[in-house]
RNA sequence: UGGCCCGUCGUCUAAUGGCAGGACACCGGUCUUUGGAACCGGCGGUGGUGGUUCGAAUCCACCCGGGCCAACCA
C-alpha cells in the first residue's frame, strides 16, 4: 500500500532536479546519534530520507551515525541501529559514515575560522559562558576572551587539541554576534574539551565537536544535498548556512528543511524519559512489547510493512501534528490480514459437554487457514469430541440485546463443527458457572448450517484433549492518557497495559511454533510468537486486536457526544469586530493614521502605513504626484508591494520609483492596464526600477478580451461538463471559478479574467444569452 | 517579554490565486462459518476580524491559539 502523495520535501526534491541546483543528484542521510534505540518516531525520517533516494536514478541515503559525543555513544546501540533499519527495510548499500571519522578535517576547517577571525577561543567557565549568553528578551555581552590575536587562537586551540588543558578551561567559539535574535547566534559553541575515550577512536581525540559544527560539515564531506531534520532544529538553520558560507565549504552547499516530527498518541519517544521505565523495572526492557522502540514494535509482532505503511499515511508536513492510534493499527491489520494464518485460541475456557455426542466417539474437521477472501490458501486440522472448551467471553447466561454468542436455551455455530443449542448451565456453589450442557445438531455437521437455518453466531472452540497450552500476553496502549505528563509518566502509565494468561488453550497445529510467527486467533486478534517461545513452551503476545464493532455497540451508551466542532465554539465564543484604528495601541500611532487616512488612504490601508515608515515614505511621495490616487497607491503598497516585497525574487523597494508608482496605480484606475496586468509590472518595477513606460515596454501584456472568442471557449467548458453547470445553476457558485479558470488555463494566462467572469455569470446564468 | 515556525473534517494530509479532495476514525447498509475482511453509502473542515482581487484555504494587516530557542546534548 503506497499513498502517492507528493509532500512539500518531494516536491522540492523534484524542483531542484528540474533546476539543475544539484546536478542530477540526490542524496540525503539519516543521522542518528548512537547513544540509544532507533524508535517509531526515527521511523518516519527514515521512511522520508531511504524513500526520497530511492524515488530517483542514482539517488543514496547514507547512514551516518551522529558519534560526536564520547560520554553517550556505544558500538553496541550502532549495532543495534543497523538491525533495525535493515528490518524497517532500508539499506544504505556502501554508505555507512561516522561524524567521528571526520574530526581530522573538521578540525582543518576550525582552523580556517580561527584564520579568518571568525572563531575565538573562549576561557570562561561554563557559567560564565551561560550568563553572558543572555536570554531570549535580553542580548549577551561579549566575553573578555573575544578578541584574542588570530595567534593565540591558534595556539590555544592546538594545545586543546594535544590534550594540554584539562575538561572545560577551554571551548572554540565562532565569533557572531551576542546580540543576535536567535539565541543559536550568539557565538555558538564549536568544540569542547572531554578527556573520555570515544567508542571508536579510544583517546585519540581530547576535543570533541559540537553538534552545530559537526553537522553541517559531515552533511557537506559527504556531498548531501537534502539534510532532513525535525521542526526543533529550525533556529539551527541559520548557523547550518553560516558555517558553511564561512568555511567556503564547495557549492552547492547542503540544505537544511525541517518537518514535523512523528508524534502518536498514548506514546513517548523520549529517550531519557523512558530509560527510567526500563530501569524501574516497569517493562520488560526495551524491546517490550509496549515500547516505542523498533525493537518494541517488532516483538510486539508489528511488521516493518506496517510501519511503513502509516509512515506513507501520515505524510510529510511542518504542521506540528499528533497521530491518533487507529492509523498505526490499521496499517498493522492490512497487512497482517493477508499474512496470519486463522488459528483458534481459548483465553478463558468453559468446558461445554455435548450430550447426545456419543462418549466414545471423535472426529477432525477440516478447516482453512484463511479465510476464503483472502489471497493465501491451506487448511488445517481439528479434533472434536464430546467435550470442548469454548472461551467464556462466549456464553452469556443473561445475554444483553444483540447478543449473538451462546446463552441458555440459545443456538451458536462452533466454527467448522456443529451448532449446538445450551440446554442445561451448571455451576459451583458459589454461582459461577463451571460447564454447559448442550447438544449437538447432526445435520449441521462441519459447521453449515441447512438452508432456511440461521445462525448469527460463530465461535472458536477446542478439544482439550488436543489443545496445546500456552501463555498469553494481552498488550494495551503502555499509557492511560493521549498525551503522557513527562514529569510524571510513571503516574501515567496503563495499569491494564499487559495482561497475562497463563493457561490459554491453542489449536494443535499451533504446537511448536517458532518465535516469530503470526497468527490470527480468530476473533481475538492478531498475535505473535514471542522470542520467550522455547522447549515447546509458547508465549505469544496480542500485536493488536481485530476491530470489534460488537465493543462498540456494547459501550457507547445512550449518550453519545455530539458536541459542537472545536471550530464552530471557538466562532461562536470569539468573534468580535475589530476596526482597522483599534489595532493601534499609541496616540501618536492613532494621530498618524488620522492623517493617513485624511490624505485619501483606506483606514485598512492606513493602520498598515502607520507601521511601515519606509512604505509610508514612498505613499507620500507618490500620492503627491497623483493625488486623486491616493487610495489607490496605498493599496498598492500595502497589499502587492508587502507581497513582493516577503517574497524570494530580490525585490527592492528603493528601486521603485515613486512616480512609477503613481503613473501605474493612475493607469489601472483609468482602465488603460488591468489589475492582472499591473501586477506584472509592479514586479518588474521592484526588480528593475525604471519608469512604467520602460517596464511596460519590457513585458508581454498581451490580453485576450475579445468577446467572441472568449465565448467559444466558455461554451465548449459548459457543453463538457453539464453537471458543473448544472450544479452552478443550483447554487454551488465556487464553479464559476472552475469555469473562468479552464478559460485561463487555456489561454495561459492571457485571458481577461474579468470579461471571462462575467460571460461566464451571465452564460451559465442564462444558457440562451 | 524577543526571534523563528505552524493553524484545513474528530485525527493526518491534498488543493503552488480558479471545483475544498483523499485516508484513518465514526455512523448506516450489503455480504459473511471471524460482531473480522471486502463492497456500497453517509456525517464532517479552511482559528477569528478586516482588506486586496473578477475570483482567497492560498496574498496583506491585526487578533487568537500552538510549537521551538537561553547544554561545553543531539
Amino acid at each position: 500500500m503506497r499513498v502517492d502523495a507528493m509532500d512539500f520535501i518531494r516536491n522540492m526534491v523534484s524542483r531542484d532536479l528540474e533546476t539543475g541546483k544539484y546536478g542530477g543528484r540526490v542524496v540525503t542521510r539519516f543521522p542518528p546519534e548512537p547513544n540509544g534505540f532507533l524508535h517509531i518516531g526515527h521511523a518516519k525520517s527514515l521512511c522520508l530520507n531511504f524513500g526520497i533516494a530511492a524515488e530517483h536514478p542514482g539517488g543514496r541515503c547514507h547512514l551516518r551515525l551522529d558519534d560526536t559525543n564520547p560520554d553517550t555513544e556505544k558500538e553496541e546501540y550502532v549495532e543495534a541501529m543497523k538491525r533495525d533499519i535493515r528490518w524497517l527495510g532500508f539499506d544504505w548499500g556502501e554508505h555507512l559514515y561516522h561524524a567521528s571519522d571526520y574530526f581530522e578535517q573538521l578540525y582543518a576547517y576550525a582552523m580556517v575560522l580561527i584564520d579568518k577571525g571568525l572563531a575565538y577561543v573562549d576561557s570562561s567557565t561554563e557559567a560564565e559562558i551561560r550568563d553572558r549568553r543572555g536570554s531570549v528578551t535580553r542580548p549577551g555581552v561579549n566575553s573578555p576572551f573575544r578578541d584574542r590575536s588570530l595567534e593565540e587562537n591558534r595556539g590555544l586551540f592546538r594545545r586543546m587539541r594535544a590534550g594540554e588543558f584539562p575538561d572545560g578551561s577551554h571551548v572554540l567559539r565562532a565569533k557572531i554576534d551576542m546580540a543576535h535574535r536567535n539565541m543559536v547566534m550568539r557565538d555558538p559553541i564549536l568544540y569542547r574539551i572531554r578527556h573520555a575515550s570515544h567508542y571508536r577512536h579510544g583517546d585519540d581525540w581530547p576535543i570533541y565537536p559540537m553538534y552545530d559544527f559537526a553537522h553541517c560539515l559531515s552533511d557537506s564531506l559527504e556531498r548531501v544535498t537534502h539534510s532532513l531534520c525535525t521542526l526543533e532544529f529550525e533556529n539551527n538553520r541559520e548557523i547550518y548556512d553560516w558555517l558553511l558560507v564561512h568555511v567556503d565549504a564547495p557549492a552547492p552547499r547542503p540544505e537544511q528543511t525541517e518537518f514535523a516530527p512523528l508524534i502518536l498518541d498514548y506514546v513517548i519517544t523520549s529517550k531519557s524519559k523512558l530509560r527510567p521505565l526500563v530501569e524501574g523495572g516497569h517493562v520488560r526492557g526495551w524491546d517490550d512489547p509496549r515500547m516505542p522502540t523498533l525493537a518494541g514494535l517488532r516483538r510486539r509482532g508489528v511488521t516493518p510493512e506496517a510501519i511503513r505503511t502509516m509512515c506513507d499515511m501520515v505524510g510529510v508536513a511542518r504542521a506540528q501534528s499528533r497521530v491518533d492510534m487507529a492509523k498505526l493499527e490499521f496499517a498493522i491489520r492490512d497487512d497482517l490480514n493477508e499474512k496470519a494464518p486463522r488459528a483458534f485460541g481459548v483465553l478463558d475456557p468453559l468446558k461445554v459437554v455435548l450430550t447426545n455426542y456419543p462418549e466414545d466417539a471423535s472426529e477432525t474437521f477440516t478447516a482453512p487457514r484463511f479465510p476464503s477472501d483472502g489471497g493465501q490458501s491451506g487448511t488445517r486440522e481439528l479434533p472434536f469430541r464430546r467435550e470442548v472448551f469454548i472461551d467464556r467471553a462466549d456464553f452469556a447466561e443473561t445475554p444483553p440485546p444483540g447478543f449473538r454468542r451462546l446463552a441458555p436455551g440459545g443456538e451458536v455455530r462452533l466454527k467448522y463443527a456443529y451448532v449446538i443449542r445450551c440446554n442445561e448451565v451448571v455451576k459451583d456453589a458459589g454461582g459461577r458457572v463451571t460447564e454447559l450442557h448442550c447438544t449437538v445438531d447432526p445435520s449441521t455437521r462441519g459447521g453449515v448450517a441447512p438452508r432456511g437455518r440461521r445462525v448469527r453466531g460463530a465461535i472458536q472452540w477446542l478439544e482439550p484433549g488436543s489443545a496445546v497450552r500456552a501463555e498469553v500476553r494481552l498488550y494495551d496502549r503502555l499509557f492511560a492518557v493521549p498525551e503522557p505528563p513527562l514529569d510524571d509518566l510513571v503516574g501515567a502509565l496503563n495499569p491494564g497495559s499487559e495482561k497475562v494468561v497463563k493457561d490459554a488453550l491453542v489449536e494443535p497445529g499451533a504446537a511448536g511454533t517458532g518465535p516469530g510467527a503470526h497468527y490470527q486467533f480468530e476473533r481475538l486478534g492478531y498475535f505473535f510468537a514471542d522470542p520467550d517461545s522455547r522447549d515447546g513452551r509458547l508465549v505469544f503476545n496480542r500485536t493488536v486486536t481485530l476491530r470489534d464493532g460488537w465493543a462498540r455497540v456494547r459501550e457507547d451508551g445512550p449518550a453519545r457526544e455530539t458536541g459542537r466542532s472545536g471550530a464552530a465554539a471557538r466562532a461562536a465564543s470569539g468573534a468580535a469586530r475589530t476596526r482597522p484604528i483599534d489595532t493601534l495601541r499609541t496616540e501618536a500611532e492613532r494621530s498618524l493614521f488620522g492623517d493617513l487616512v485624511s490624505l485619501g488612504a483606506s483606514e485598512a490601508a492606513a493602520a498598515v502605513l502607520v507601521r511601515a515608515h519606509d512604505l509610508r515614505e514612498v505613499f507620500l511621495a507618490a500620492r503627491a504626484e497623483y493625488v486623486e490616487g491616493a487610495d489607490s497607491i496605498a493599496s498598492w503598497l500595502v497589499n502587492e508591494i508587502t507581497r513582493l516585497l516577503g517574497g524570494e525574487g530580490g525585490s527592492d523597494l528603493s528601486r521603485l520609483e515613486p512616480s512609477a508608482l503613481a503613473d501605474l496605480a493612475e493607469a489601472v484606475d483609468e482602465g488603460d492596464l488591468s489589475h492582472r496586468q499591473a501586477r506584472k509590472v509592479m514586479a518588474a518595477l521592484l526588480l528593475r526600477g525604471g519608469s512604467l513606460h520602460e517596464a511596460r515596454a519590457g513585458l508581454d501584456l498581451e490580453e485576450i478580451g475579445d468577446e467572441g472568442a472568449l465565448r467559444t471557449m466558455l461554451d465548449r467548458l459548459i457543453n463538457e461538463h453539464p453537471e458543473k453547470a448544472a450544479a452552478y445553476r443550483k447554487g454551488q457558485r465556487g464553479l464559476l471559478g472552475f469555469f473562468v479558470g479552464g478559460v485561463m488555463k487555456q489561454t495561459r494566462g492571457k485571458a481577461d479574467p474579468r470579461k471571462a467572469s462575467e460571460l461566464a455569470r451571465a452564460l451559465l446564468d442564462d444558457p440562451a444569452t
